[in-house]
DNA sequence: CGCGGTGTTGAGACCTGTCAAGACGTGTGG
DNA sequence: CCACACGTCTTGACAGGTCTCAACACCGCG
């Protein structure tokens, strides 16, 4: 059930089998949620942490002007609200872009797993540094990359995490967001996403099909990008 | 000497005696460095902890056409590559953008400490989780804010956290940033900070003289950047 | 079959960038 | 004390990227 959850771990670090059997038996129960559904509330009080089973989430934050920003995706594997264990609360939403399978920990349970295993807390305390990371890296693409370098950095990001967890096929991945929700991710409209995903598929960089991405020519895009894996910590070493 | 840091830590949690007494033995030496110096280089390998003690600081990232990007600023209270401790290495510069006084604490030494005071460890992680809320709440600025409102929300954000640590004086704040380096904050052309720049002080939200920020009316400034507190977690409760 | 959400396209407006020149100001050397 | 140099700030004209608005096409689903 956690599988993806460990392969995301073991790309950082060894978990040996008493930490992966803790870790499965700090789960209380396993709920299901519809897309489009908010997990979590900005400024609820938290008592939990949520593991992405199955399916694909998104932090989002919304403007005065009925806007929406998305500052992360979250993909199976992924703890959406490992840092509420400390701040209690969320400076942001926690939405479902597509049906979901989630775990839920409670906090009480994650405190005694980490008191248990020093090891874990330092590993988790990463997973949430890499999430500043991922905010980073989309900072400086928001700030200082054009639509198609800023997408094209996007399906770069995508791919690699997906990759880590066993998401993807060949060299593409299933690709469930709207154009609507893409612009929320990118900064830009929903119009002017469409005209730059027509831009990166006339250049062959990538094909967009029934929920499908494909990358005929990863190394391509990934210069289209500037994307360089850095940020992710891909490397297995102690922590 | 680490003042501007304890208040930083009480504005979300107590700390006792025993807490800060060892946080202070645990620094070895302190360094003096100039404006402009890369202190902590992408990639390099780290063995200590850097805590800024006086002066700005900025995370930094070149692009491939010479541009940089600022994704953070940092002040004086702040460690500057916490986040450093589990990650081994950073995806980002971290540069001097004035003269700084910095305390440096040995990798050794801050596992010492984590292992001796628990909840120090959850306070340390708590805190490069405001970080990452941080980077979050840039994000939505440069992905759905204008210029004047992101820049206004950069001057608040900036007086908050100035503030907590005792930096700023009545309705303002020592500014040395050049207008080169607001515009890598925030996104931007140096050309187009000096004309938003004009126009906040037209409407009377902002004063900028002589490296020095007024706002005459925080309220204000705050509508006019859509700011919002809530992200830097500023409640003292167990954590 | 009709409906609502999503994707597509065009024309024009707006925000921000680019380029270039000049003003200001501060520190240095003579 | 002055002259100069260099970085920073300021301004104008124009270009370009992205947004807005609106209409229409497409498609899955009840």
């Amino acid at each position: 059930m956690i599988d993806a959850h460990l392969k995301k771990l073991r790309a950082r670090d060894r978990i040996n089998a008493d930490e992966e059997a803790a870790i499965g038996l700090s789960i209380s129960e396993v709920r299901k949620v519809r897309a489009d559904v908010t997990v979590i509330h900005h400024g609820q009080e938290l008592s939990e942490c949520l593991l992405l089973l199955d399916g694909w989430m998104a932090r989002t934050e919304d403007m005065s002007n009925g806007q929406q920003q998305i500052s992360e995706l979250q993909f199976c594997g992924d703890f959406v609200d490992l840092h509420g264990l400390t701040l209690k609360r969320l400076d942001h939403n926690v939405t479902s872009l597509t049906p979901c399978r989630i775990a839920v920990v409670p906090h009480e349970n994650f405190r005694k797993l980490l008191e248990q295993f020093p090891h874990l807390a330092r590993i988790y305390w990463m997973m949430t540094n890499i999430d500043a990371a991922i905010h980073r890296e989309w900072t400086v693409s928001l700030g200082r990359r054009q639509a198609l370098s800023r997408m094209a950095h996007l399906f770069c990001e995508i791919f690699e995490r997906l990759k880590i967890v066993g998401q993807t096929s060949g060299n593409g991945y299933e690709f469930p967001l709207t154009q609507q929700e893409l612009a929320e991710c990118l900064g830009l409209t929903s119009v002017h996403v469409n005209r730059t995903l027509q831009e990166l598929r006339k250049r062959g960089l990538i094909e967009v099909h029934k929920k499908r991405v494909t990358i005929p020519d990863l190394p391509a895009l990934k210069a289209a990008g500037e994307f360089d894996t850095d940020y992710l910590y891909l490397e297995r070493r102690p922590r």
